[in-house]
DNA sequence: TGATGAACATGATACAGATCAATAAATATT
DNA sequence: AATATTTATTGATCTGTATCATGTTCATCA
């Protein structure tokens, strides 16, 4: 059958116009296009540190003199403040964290970032990444990029939350773990069930109503914290529902 | 009193960390970094073009083979599916649509754009923007400033809206309309119900009952189009209950 | 000018998801 | 190992907001 005819009843596969997922492209690409001796001074003027399990990486609404990536670990990106917090994204090694703090006269952190798990993290001093934007047009270039997606992700994500409801909102959530943060079908989930609730913008208590549900219809498996999407097309499809 | 040591009862003035307004920051000064030369080419490659009031400017999903740049009048910018859209900015002159259509290999509108008023704008080629974005770095610089401001607005916006209910909602939109998109305490709203409602994440009756009661309560007045904020302090109040 | 459809308004009802309360299980602390 | 504290779970209830139904006003157009 001819695609490009196809009858309204039978829709052209549509985008992922209303998936929450994080993003994960690879960073590291950005960092290609700099010369040796940009690198050297990168990495001159470079910190790595280690961050333990449960460690603040950066407090919303501190200076940032940094802009950070993560060598290791699963970081989660958040905005907090009295009543309640929401998890932004949750980024695994190859991300930069605090981007946005390179506009001009205001640099500061809008976000939080917690360490779910032990992290290396290289601390990039945010005069040498702005000098370096400033020098070399093709890392400028691509930050841009990084950007661009970052913007992306996040405005689909708010769509689809407006969107979706319950259900819908924890497949999503659930399938973007899957595929784009652990890209397995079995993993270990650092995050407490308080956690999966800021995720998805719901309660701690609806979340463990829905994950049962999905437990007892044989959509996910779930021993402790080891979760396993058994029914993938199933997940996908609740995510979709609305 | 020395507002250094406040005690916890007397916390400091925080900063506007949930209202979803639209940031609309200079944009012209983002081209004054370009050369006369470059200005120019600009000017050579560029369309004006106008649409009518309820006319769409660009529509997502489609190719964005321009950079738009309002010149006068107000659009609203949103995403949609069947199911519902959602209104993620209104945009008065001085502003730019489609900067995440930078992104390198997949330069698609992610958001269609409708006027609201007759509106002027001119059609910037995109592959003449990324080309100035490569001779130029401080228009790169600029336009990194507009993509950071872009992503703070968003991400702002989408933790408000995770935060507030629906009266925190409205008065926040309300306060937002008249503080930044139209900086007047008394202005006329060219949107509907339905379209206030796609701006809040609420249903048109759950916004007209919602504006109804401001009304009665003396904390806005509405004569048909026009709105006008008579008591400002509370609807900042009502924004930030939750 | 009256007719037709859209936008606006209001009331009644339904329901998703929050809140509250009360264990149970797991983790941390001594 | 014993105790304290956090996290997970389940059930009962409450509530904010959507949905549905119906009517009214307003704008558009034959």
């Amino acid at each position: 059958m001819n695609s490009f005819f196809n009858t309204p009843e039978e829709p052209m596969k549509t985008e992922h116009t209303m998936n929450s997922c994080t993003l994960n492209i690879a960073v590291e690409n950005s960092f290609q296009s700099l010369s040796d001796e940009e690198m050297l001074l990168l990495e001159n003027n470079l910190v790595v540190v280690n961050y333990k399990k449960g460690e603040i990486l950066c407090k919303q609404g501190t200076l940032a003199s940094h802009i950070m990536y993560i060598c290791s670990g699963l970081v989660k990106i958040y905005m907090e403040k009295e009543g309640g917090s929401l998890i932004l994204k949750v980024l695994p090694a190859g991300n930069l964290i605090g981007l946005t703090a390179l506009l001009d006269n205001n640099n500061v952190f809008r976000y939080s970032a917690y360490a779910y798990q032990d992290c290396k993290v290289r601390l990039i001093d945010i005069r040498i990444f702005k000098q370096l934007l400033r020098q070399n047009i093709e890392f400028a270039s691509q930050v841009i990029n990084l950007l661009c997606e970052n913007q992306i992700q996040t405005q689909t994500r708010f769509f689809a939350f407006t969107q979706k409801q319950s259900f819908g909102r924890m497949a999503d959530t659930l399938m973007c773990l899957s595929n784009n943060i652990f890209k397995m079908d079995e993993f270990e989930l650092p995050l407490s069930r308080k956690e999966l609730a800021e995720l998805t913008g719901l309660t701690p208590e609806s979340v463990i109503r829905i994950l049962s549900k999905f437990k007892s219809d044989k959509v996910i498996g779930i021993e402790g914290k080891i979760f396993t999407i058994l029914d993938k097309e199933k997940l996908q499809q609740i995510s979709e529902y609305g």
